[in-house]
DNA sequence: TTTT
DNA sequence: TTTT
C-alpha cells in the first residue's frame, strides 16, 4: 500500500495555527496548484488542494508563510467522514503534509517570523525559535501556558513516519 | 507547480465504464489504501480515494479489473466544484490517473477480459483487443455503434500528459 | 528541497542482510522496473535501480522477499562518491527506501520467513519476529550475539524521517 | 510497474543545450537537492542528481535557467550502461524529466531568455519564442539550419508520456 | 551483475 | 457507499 503526494503551489490564505485539546499544533491550509495545461477555452485553471500540517510544520507555516507563499508539500492523501450540520454524512479528502518546504527566496519572507497578529515591526519572534525555518528543524516552546489559543477537536494522529522532530512534551500519546 | 500522486491499493468495487457525450471512455472508481500505521485504538485504517481514468485506462480498468484488485495509480489531484441538488456548492477532489498499473498476478486476473456482465466462459473478448492489459497498450474498438452505453456529461478534460497512447479515433478534440 | 521516489518493481536477486560495525541491519538490492513503453525496436526495456534499506525494512526484505518478488518502494535518491580501487573517484546514486511494501499475494510468500540459507521447512523463524511483515511493523531480536554476520563499513545514516519504528538498542547514534 | 521521481533543487551549472544527430534538443544537468536532515557531524549535505530533459523542456532549461536556479522536476529514473574508455562497463542512472518547473520568482530570471552565449543586453530572444517559460508551453523554432550546434549520439527515446507538447517537426520518429 |  |  503506497500513498504519496508531492505538491508545489501557493497558499491561498495566511495560515492560521490552532491547537488540539491536547495542545498539539495544527494548521489547515489550501494550496493552489496551477495546471500545466489549458482547458478547451484556452484558460489555465488551478487545483485548490486542502492540506493539514501538524506540530513543527504547523508552527513553521503559521510563523513564516503567508498568503501567496510558494510551498512544497510531501505527504499523503487522507480521507475521512463526519456528520454534517444537516445530519448527512460528509466525506472529505485532504493532504497530510509530512514535510513542508518553503520555496520563497529569503528576501520575500521578511526577516522575522510572522505571528498571526501583524507583528512586522516586532524585534522578537513570538515563540523562542531560531529565525530560520528553511529546512533545518528549529526549537520552539510548546504553547502550554498560552491562555487563549484555539482548540481543535480533531484527533491529531499524524503521519505514517511519526513525530520525529518533535520534543516529546507536546505529544498527546 | 507540481502535482503528483502515486497510490497502490485495492478497488472497492467492480469498475464501471461510461462514456461522455463525445464518446470518450471514462471510469470513476475508489482505491482503498491501507495505512501503514495504526490509530490510537491499535486498528489499521484505510483511505478511500476517489479516482477517475479516461480512454484506454478506463477501458482496461473495466475490462480487466474487479473489486479487490490491486492497482497502482500514477496521477494528479484534481479539484472541482458544482451545484449540489440542494443548490449548495459541492467541492470534490479526486485523483486523475495518468496511468493505471495492474498489480495482481496474472493467475488472479482470469484469462479473459471481464465484460461487466459475467462473461467468464466467453471465448471472445467483448471488444476486439488483445488479451493482455499488463503494461503494453493494446488496441480496442471505439464504442461508436454500441446502442446503449451510459453517457456522462462531465467534460473529459484529461491529463496534463495527454492522450498519448490512444488512436486519434476516439478523441473528441 | 524535495526528493521523493516511488517505485514498483521486482527484486533481481534474493536480498542479503548485512550489518554495519555498529550492528545496524542494512540490505542493498536492485529493483527491476519494466518500462511502460517500448523502444524503437518495439522491445520493452527495464530500469535496474539500486536501492538500500536499513533496520526493520532491511530485515523484512531479507526475511520475506526473494528474487522476483514484487515490491513497492517509497524513498529518496541519494548520491555519494568514494575512492575506487584504481584510485579514481566513483560516483553512485541509489534509492534509500523509507518504506518497503510487499506486493506479492500472501500465498506467493510462503508461510515462514526466509532465512537466507534455505530454511523452507523450518518451523521457527530465524529471528523471533511475528510471521506477518505486511505493513505492520513487527519485533525482531537485534543480532547482538550472533557470531558471524557480515559487517558493512558504510555509515548507516538513514532516512530523513528517522529511525521511527526501531528500538533504541540497535541505533548507533 | 511504477517509476516516479519528484525533485526540487538547484542547478549546479548553466545548462547546455545539445542536439542528437536527428536534431532533437537535449540538455543534461545536475540538480543539487539539500537534505532535510543533518549528518552525524551536524552538517547539511546535498544529493547531486543527474538529469536529462528533451525537446521543449531542454530548450526552456537552456534559454531561461542558469546555475543556481531553483527547479522542480517530475520524471522517472532511467538506468543504462555503456562501454567505458577503459573497456569496462559503466553503469549510470539519471532522472529523465517529463516536466521541468521554473520556481524562481520572475524577477530573478531576467526579462529575456538566456542564449548560452551571454546575451543579456539583447533585445530579441535568440529563438522566436514567447518570453514566458513559466508553465505555458511556448513555441520556438527548431534549429534546423543552425550550422554548428553540438550533436549527441545518445538515442533520444524519451518519456513514457511521450512527445505531447512538441510540434511534429522536431520528432525523429 | 539483472526481474516477470 | 468501501478493499485484503
Amino acid at each position: 500500500m503506497i500513498n504519496r503526494v508531492v505538491l508545489v503551489g501557493r497558499l491561498t490564505k495566511d495560515p492560521e495555527l490552532r491547537y488540539t485539546p491536547n495542545g498539539v499544533p495544527v494548521t489547515r491550509f489550501t494550496v493552489a496548484v496551477n495546471r500545466t495545461f489549458t482547458n478547451q477555452q484556452g484558460e489555465r485553471e488551478a487545483d485548490f488542494i486542502s492540506c493539514v500540517a501538524w506540530r513543527k510544520q504547523a508552527e513553521n507555516l503559521a510563523n513564516y508563510m503567508r498568503k501567496g507563499s510558494l510551498v512544497g508539500i510531501d505527504g499523503r492523501i487522507q480521507t475521512s467522514s463526519f456528520e454534517g450540520q444537516d445530519g448527512k454524512r460528509v466525506y472529505m479528502t485532504e493532504v497530510v503534509a509530512d514535510s513542508v518546504q518553503f520555496l520563497e527566496p529569503r528576501s520575500a519572507q521578511g526577516q522575522q517570523p510572522y505571528g498571526g497578529q501583524p507583528s512586522y515591526g516586532a524585534s522578537q519572534p513570538p515563540y523562542g525559535g531560531t529565525q530560520d525555518p528553511f529546512g533545518v528543524p528549529f526549537p520552539s516552546q510548546p504553547p502550554q501556558n498560552q491562555p487563549n489559543y484555539t482548540r481543535v477537536d480533531e484527533d491529531p494522529f499524524a503521519s505514517s513516519k511519526g513525530p520525529i522532530e518533535v520534543s516529546e512534551d507536546d505529544l498527546p500519546f
